[in-house]
DNA sequence: ATCCTCCGTGTAATCGATTCCACGAGGAGG
DNA sequence: CCTCCTCGTGGAATCGATTACACGGAGGAT
């Protein structure tokens, strides 16, 4: 592979001319920028961006650690974190948790090693000492959809309050009373976050949720059967069954199939996080939808914004509830 | 951020001893290993990726080039690449094509500008000339599920055919007898391997595959949408679409279903790639599911030999068919 | 004509590691 | 006691870029 020496020998030059007209520095000659170019065309030179990094300490790259790639809705956000990001002239690097600490702190160490520029991280847990370490020790970071409390540390998320409030409406209107909410892991943000807004407004409508009526799932399908088998063994099993995420409402809905029960006619059941195919389950689930795409958008700017020294501010996003059929009612919008 | 230099002086040594005691290189005194050890411990030292990498040209570190980040079929085989890679001792960087050949060509340049030590493509066309330069270039390449001709790259992929023609035979043994199939872009070799596979095992059937019962889409849903409107257009349509990716069976099905049509009373379906939620979808939809998982990391072994000097064989898997519900029939397996 | 400035370019230091070579100390062998 | 080898360590070159500084020549001002 050609190096830079390779082409100010081919361009009878320096290399520290090459490096200006790759750099585009004004100082050089217009004919001597152009034989620097044919050389650099001859060869099909490009240059080594390890050697630049390393000189120039930064590497334009940004790293992002998901919970988990098998989940729809963070490969929604990875995409759009990336487009973004390239739009903006950083390429990055995803490294996936598995919602395990352990891989978790795994991916944030390898990047930083790699020196990457800034990292975006939706954290599995509640913060073990290297993420902390990292966050406070200036490398450029925003959380984004959960994150971690006690450093300053920008954070872009979603505010479902209001679509969960919407959601509740809409069970209570349709009758249900007894409504029971899979949550998320203890540790994350979103898990504590989502059961918080269910309880507030179930508040609101008078209603109330016992301990019994609360599961806790860790985000991924198998638990969700779990907990709904547990619920649908109670002498008085609930009505509505919410589930915090997109995975976890699938894993209920094999667990209510499983015992030849029906959705929504014996059990309603929506989903917080919606994807492209809850529109073709049976039936269509209803779920609250964030703006994912938006939320990995301003994500990557606030983290430009600190790579690059300026500052940046929190932003909150709000959700919303899409109806369809998995809680009764055909009134609903069209599948 | 501490260097090796601060190391060195912490510790009392030079840097190449210390280099040494990080690579353990065995001359070294037990003594000055552990003070150099605590000084490492002291700081918080992480030796820097970019200059290792810059003076031993070697990353560590695999591009991996998918065409859709959003279709589940890659994320399963991002995730199982990247989990071969790191038990290996690899970083995997991921670059989403989007099926569009610019970016793919961008993802490649910027990989190869890293000095990645070996790439992983699932080519979105039938290759740039930059991506043909790369291959013979003696970058290390492996193709995977898709691949591009004339180049000596070792492909690790799917065969297909003997679960096509599985699919074939149940469709025939439910009665059907007019068959279509949703193609995917004739650039890509799964669009037209898929393509042969279910004419020659039509044929064996005494089935003909006329050419209005052959749709090309575009692996998007979109297309399969767009596709099967034009098959019911048909004065005689189809009574069995076979979609050969799994987002455009989606499209597929919506726009069966707003036309009133049922599945599979009115038409079947059926799909090229399995995905968890296939078993949700009304009706579960029969697929042929590909060894993803064993795909990933055939691959990655394969691009490891490579790197590593060894020499990698292409490797061929093969699929199997998965019957449920969306061709009809009630004895079909468990959903 | 002389001096100063500015322009275009080259030389060399630098980033943080790895690694070849040299060197001094100490032990073994004669 | 001298020589030679081995062991542990340090010095310095190197990877491929960027960039501060120096320098020669041209052109303008006086």
């Amino acid at each position: 592979m050609a190096s830079i020496k390779d082409v100010a020998h081919h361009a009878g030059v320096s290399v520290a001319t090459v490096s200006r007209v790759l750099n585009d520095h004004p100082s050089v000659r217009a004919d001597t920028r152009d034989r620097v170019l044919s050389a650099v065309a001859e060869l099909g030179y490009r240059p080594n961006a390890v050697a630049r990094s390393l000189r120039t300490d930064q590497t334009r790259t940004l790293g992002l650690v998901i919970s988990d790639v098998l989940n729809p809705f963070f490969t929604e956000l990875a995409r759009s974190v990336e487009d973004e990001a390239r739009a903006l002239g950083y390429s990055v690097i995803i490294g996936n948790a598995d919602e395990r600490p352990d891989l978790q702190d795994h991916h944030v160490r390898s990047l930083m090693d790699r020196r990457i520029d800034g990292l975006l991280v939706s954290p599995t847990d509640g913060g073990s000492p290297l993420m902390l370490d990292a966050a406070r020790s200036g490398t450029p970071m925003v959380f984004v959809d959960r994150w971690i409390g006690g450093v300053d540390v920008p954070v872009v998320r979603t505010d479902g309050r209001g679509a969960v409030r919407d959601l509740v409406a809409h069970l209570h209107a349709l009758g249900h009373r007894r409504l029971a909410i899979i949550s998320g892991p203890a540790a994350t943000t979103t898990g504590r976050e989502r059961v918080q807004a269910f309880r507030s407004a179930l508040a609101e409508f008078g209603l109330a949720l016992p301990a019994d009526h609360i599961g806790q799932g860790d985000f991924q399908a198998d638990s969700g059967r779990r907990v709904t088998a547990r619920f649908l063994d109670l002498p008085e099993p609930p009505d509505v069954i919410f589930a915090t995420d997109n995975l976890m409402v699938l894993g209920a809905m094999d667990e209510i199939r499983a015992r030849g029960l029906r959705v929504p006619d014996d059990v309603a059941l929506a989903a917080f996080d919606d994807v492209p195919w809850f529109v073709h389950t049976d039936p269509p689930i209803t779920a609250i939808a964030q703006p994912t795409g938006e939320l990995g958008r301003a994500a990557v700017r606030a983290l430009i914004d600190l790579v690059e020294g300026r500052t940046a501010e929190s932003v909150i996003l709000s959700a919303r509830l899409v109806t369809r059929r998995s809680c009764g009612e055909p009134e609903g919008s069209k599948p």
